[in-house]
DNA sequence: TATTAAGTTGACCGGGCGGTCCGCTTAGGG
DNA sequence: CCCTAAGCGGACCGCCCGGTCAACTTAATA
């Protein structure tokens, strides 16, 4: 692979996933483009298709957080392991991402697999928290799958709230999940209000 | 108003909540008037653009709860009222309502108005039920109005679950709401696990 | 029933989208 | 340094969308 198309990729993955995240999915390629400096048919060079390129943002991200599991796995507090792997997901995570893993399989195979990879990975953190008592014993790892990704996404909603304020709405859900009469986390305060 | 014209007018509002709910925002405006039975004409004769027939749609939805929230803001048990909200909510909102009432004012000033009024009916339930120690001192409406969307969101992204899947993320978020200590509520057992 | 205004409809329009293509540019090995 | 193939870019295509319009239909009244 040249050096300038290798370049040009790179800048190409940067400019998709901001605009993902800013705009949404809804991001035009062109603009997608724009933002890279580079011509619209560039993208397509490297990419057959929009989906592709998406799919591609999205295995970057996946992989990340798996990684990131993996080496929470090994911790030695399981709670506060599982806590600091969904602090990297909803830090990450500001948009909808589970809407597109949910039809990953009909975007990408290899999304597909990043997805059951990061899910397995989920679980074994899970288990262990759960083992050590840090969480409620009727959580799954579905569970937390599903619900890793709404303080980034009920944030993204606040009026006038600050760029931390998903780290509020995150405290409240993980005390949701620790087991009965738990001492809760210290719960951020708004920073503003509405 | 002419008698089939106010059929038809109910007829498009009913289908066009359906198909929102369904295949969300992006629906066309011409799969709408199919599901109504009626042309593409019609809907603009009833509606001056497709996002004033959303505003329609979403202002029904939250004058219905913003009534119920005055039925409930009344009760006796401000705890169970303020749940009992959430439920309704949870169940009715499905889909991103809260994406659509963020650009309400940019919609229409009459859905701005609705949501206002919403708003204020949750800062007077969340405040009775903070006063009666159902919930914690430092959750705040703004809080409940962003979080309350959550199971729903969440729940319709599971892989297998069943259509009552938010009740079980409803009862963990608002566990994470009650004071320190507080007994949870129990947990409704996951339908079906992936 | 005759009249008419209100209501309905689908063909049509401009615009923006994802995706294609071919002439131009340039990296990089011999 | 030159040649060539890899890479680039933007004009272009077909499609679908929201929205318009003029011809047609019908509910309601006298």
């Amino acid at each position: 692979m040249r050096a300038d198309a290798a370049r040009n990729r790179a800048l190409l993955l940067a400019a998709a996933e901001a605009a993902f995240a800013e705009r949404g999915l809804d991001v035009s390629v062109a603009d997608i483009a724009q933002r890279a400096g580079i011509g619209k048919g560039t993208v397509f060079r490297h990419f057959p298709t929009k989906d592709d390129l998406l799919a591609e943002v999205m295995l970057d991200r996946v992989h990340a957080l798996t990684h990131a599991g993996k080496r929470l796995a090994t911790a030695d507090d399981p709670g506060a392991a599982l806590l600091e792997f969904l602090t990297l997901a909803a830090e990450r995570q500001q948009q909808n991402d589970l809407s597109v893993l949910r039809e990953a399989h009909a975007v990408n195979e290899r999304l597909s697999d990043a997805r059951a990879a990061m899910f397995a990975q989920i679980d074994t953190l899970v288990g262990r928290a759960r083992e050590a008592g840090a969480i409620r014993a009727d959580v799954t790892g579905t569970d937390v799958a599903l619900l890793m990704c709404a303080p980034g996404h009920v944030a993204g909603f606040a009026p006038h709230g600050g760029p931390d304020l998903w780290r509020r709405y995150l405290a409240i859900i993980f005390d949701g999940l620790r087991p009965h009469g738990a001492r809760p986390l210290p719960v951020p305060p708004p920073t503003e209000n509405s």
